[in-house]
DNA sequence: CTGTTAGCGCGTTCAA
DNA sequence: TTGAACGCGCTAACAG
């Protein structure tokens, strides 16, 4: 700033003014000072102002893993709604590995994140109330597990049973469900949607096709051929996410079996596999940009009271698929049997 | 640092030793000021460290969209061998709007990236000769442009050669080619290597089956369907990306139609598609290692003479999913007609 | 309208 | 083994 001062024969204070659009700069000097910045290919350094305003304009986001839509849409939502507000998001990836999780939340506080939003990969969230000990937390997926804080869910329960009714009005009496992990809220919630479908339909789901704890679609996949050799198979299956749906799928198709299908999340080429799917769609995006818009309004409040926490529901709809019983044949790519 | 350098009745500069593991200190002191540090829940302010050490051990990535796998492979393959160097990554993504590039980099420059890692978006490349006065730039997946810098490549000629070839090899004579702007780079070397395996089989290809400027699934599925509606229709398709042959396989599927279809990119559940599939498949998360070792051994040469710039290529495979001709049947989700 | 002073939080250098 | 002074690049507050 100094060298571009001097090229343009003021002080760098002058400079500093210029490059902030002060308007107390008189027309000459400011074009004399443009000129060296762009002679000098001068950039303002931006860590250094940080530390002289006392701020970074940034926000942090946590995710399990960057790859799974989900959390690259959240992400994209996050980052849209962070930009509208002059803001940047940092982004940090476990990679899957929870115990990962409290080290990349230090790091972003270190860099003097302004808060952070995370979606919890583990239960223990002990590292959340640390971590709101110097700047706001919003959690996005997954609500707070003894914190006071801001969170936005989507209707997991509410979509599980959704979902689940439509295979039970078809008539399906043994549907197998395929499950993340329990110790997860969105395992727990939508296996709780699962079973109150079944008790509203006066069916009683059997134990034997309940599977819990698949993590990708590796172990789902494994998990459904199990299921799909029983001799009391199922007729029907539900996944709790996208990653187990595409397990099961695989499992199905190597199994040369066709069975209708219902599971959380949306994926790409749903629409074209020819298969009886019945999945409970929602905007990940749109959970990205309400934890972002929670997270900046709790910031624009932080001198002064702030506003007592905020749960945010993210509503669900199911969409249905390919040929379901009662449809007319499609005629293109039909499940074979 | 001095509050905790208070409790620990030592002076900040003891506190600033004990933190960076400096051997000349005290178990002692050492011990109380762990202790005064874990009380206040103190965090070292890594802005102000950077301004002082004189580097932030950051370095930028920019894409054009993170909710394609591509680019989120991509950017898990750099963030790896960041982490593994100690670096962080930031990631900005322009959001399919090429214009907002030169300021998503300056931005990065600003917040002082130590090294950028760049996918051009557009043909235009003079915003990257300013970011290089600035730091380092390693191109990847485009190659330079009127610039002296590292790059990592897929066989974008090869691939789509020996995908095209696998097609001419079963017969067809009539292939329809649907790609993305030629004014990328991978546009144009993909529809070079689908040319060149048509002059090896001494077939001409149809300008009229010939489509360019595709750049999405919808795009591309509307040229799709133009296409198959021709009277002298195509007997098989290339797609130059997985976005493109999403909407053409949504094309086809719309249309009743089931085709041979080959093409960059696998992508998930193509194996269970039941359709001929022929995809030329890499390593996505290679590309951003091998950007990111470029990027970080040019960062290790940075006083000294910098090494020439190299050109890095990753190998593709074909991969073939489904039915072809020549196959036994296989009994599962068969494709129609 | 412009320049000077001081300090953001930290670490290097030198002195005790 | 520890502390004091100084400066990284920038800008708020106060001169002039």
């Amino acid at each position: 700033m100094h060298d571009v001062g001097r090229l343009a024969q003021v002080s760098a204070m002058t400079v500093s003014r210029v490059l902030k659009n002060d308007p107390g700069v008189s027309e000459a000097t400011r074009e004399r000072v443009f000129a060296a910045v762009d002679r000098l290919g001068y950039r303002r350094n931006e860590t250094a102002r940080s530390l002289r305003l006392g701020g970074t304009g940034m926000i942090g986001l946590v995710v399990t893993n960057l790859a799974n839509p989900f959390y690259s849409r959240l992400a994209l939502g996050v980052q849209e709604v962070a930009t509208e507000h002059g803001l940047r998001m940092m982004l940090s990836n476990t990679a899957e590995q929870v115990e990962r999780e409290p080290g990349l939340i230090d790091g972003l506080i270190d860099h003097q994140v302004e808060g952070l939003i995370v979606v919890p990969a583990g239960s223990r969230q002990q590292h959340l109330a640390s971590a709101m000990r110097h700047v706001p937390v919003v959690l996005a997926a997954r609500p707070p597990a003894g914190l006071d804080t801001d969170c936005v869910l989507v209707e997991d329960f509410h979509g599980a049973r959704e979902a689940t009714a439509c295979l039970l009005a078809e008539g399906h009496t043994r549907i197998a469900f395929l499950g993340n992990p329990p110790a997860l809220y969105t395992g727990a919630e939508r296996l709780r949607g699962f079973w109150a479908a079944h008790e509203e339909a006066g069916v009683e789901p059997d134990n034997a096709l309940i599977c819990q704890g698949l993590v990708d679609a590796a172990t789902a996949e494994r998990a459904a051929l199990g299921i799909l050799n029983r001799p009391d198979g199922p007729t029907a299956l539900f996944c709790t996410n996208n990653r187990i749906s595409q397990g099961a799928i695989r499992a199905l198709y190597k199994a040369g079996i066709t069975l209708p299908l219902a599971g959380f999340d949306d994926f790409e080429l749903s629409d074209v596999l020819g298969l009886p799917l019945t999945l409970v769609s929602y905007d990940a995006d749109e959970i990205g940009r309400q934890a972002a818009r929670l997270l900046i309004d709790r910031l624009s409040h932080r001198d002064g009271e702030p506003p007592a926490s905020r749960r945010i529901t993210v509503p669900t709809r199911v969409i249905r698929y390919g040929p379901h019983s009662g449809d007319r044949p499609r005629g293109a790519l039909p499940p074979s049997v």
